[in-house]
DNA sequence: TGACATTGGTTCGGTGCCGAACTAAAATGA
DNA sequence: TCATTTTAGTTCGGCACCGAACCAATGTCA
């Protein structure tokens, strides 16, 4: 057992789920968007209301010069707009437009494709404690 | 159980852990030096031999265009050094410089505390177990 | 032996992502 | 009430990383 090997496990995961997103993307012909395009919409679908840049920008795990890039490339896509808080002037809130509602269904697939495929050959108990592992460890870095 | 938390879990940890790497890269001095660049003299470290381009982009997992930048950076900042092969012109060897193999106790030390600060808590039953189920993971995209 | 394919590396353009500096709006508190 | 601080977002410069195009050396095979 090389404890070393943990770090390597996990960049590897990561970056072929990030290339496994992005070639789903691509066959639906949502090219030109990313991973964490995705995250957000998903994030847009799932919550079903109006999201501020710091809330996308918490659940995303990105920054807020990234996040706000990355929004910028959804509204030019046209498939969210951002308005502007009534109360608050400093939040802007993110809404899906109906062409980001319409790609819902193209996202969710990817998504379950993309679970199933990782998760091929596990047990309920491997997945279960494997999840409970991983937050162990992501939780000894806070 | 949400099994979509994994690639929340897998991302997350992945970034904690650079920047872990990083903070300790700056602490010791090596600022300019990113994570990759530490994998990458680590397996010149433990391999203690002269790796190809070829090589050392299999074990960093990282495109041949982008190892050859990190590895120039490298080269630029003395502590690699880049030779032809003498019996296939197409190969160039990198081998560590005095001043690479002097920097050798600081990401051993580096990566000491990361390991211990990733695993803390965790028994070796469950070390054992989530690497085994991480590396069952990483198995199903291939 | 000479055309063609393959292989190891580099260069180039582009994207994701970050931190720092900045702007504008809101909150604070003397 | 008004200066100061805090907060939400944006802009900017820089780096890691990628794929595509490219180059040079080697392998292949008729």
């Amino acid at each position: 057992m090389n404890k070393n090997y943990l770090i390597y496990y996990i960049s590897k995961i990561r970056k072929k789920s990030r290339h496994f997103i992005e070639k789903g993307l691509e066959q639906e012909g949502l090219d030109n968007l990313c991973a964490s395009h995705g995250t957000i919409l998903s994030a847009l679908f799932s919550e079903n209301r109006a999201l501020s840049m710091k809330e996308i920008s918490k659940m995303i795990c990105r920054n807020k010069s990234t996040t706000s890039q990355l929004i910028d490339k959804l509204v030019m896509g046209g498939y969210v707009e951002k308005t502007r808080s009534e109360n608050d002037g400093r939040i802007s809130y993110v809404v899906l437009t109906d062409k980001g509602r319409k790609i819902q269904p193209a996202f969710e697939s990817i998504s379950e494709n993309l679970i199933e495929k990782a998760y091929e050959n596990f047990s309920d108990e491997e997945t279960k404690e494997l999840l409970r592992l991983l937050k162990k460890l992501s939780g000894n870095f806070s």
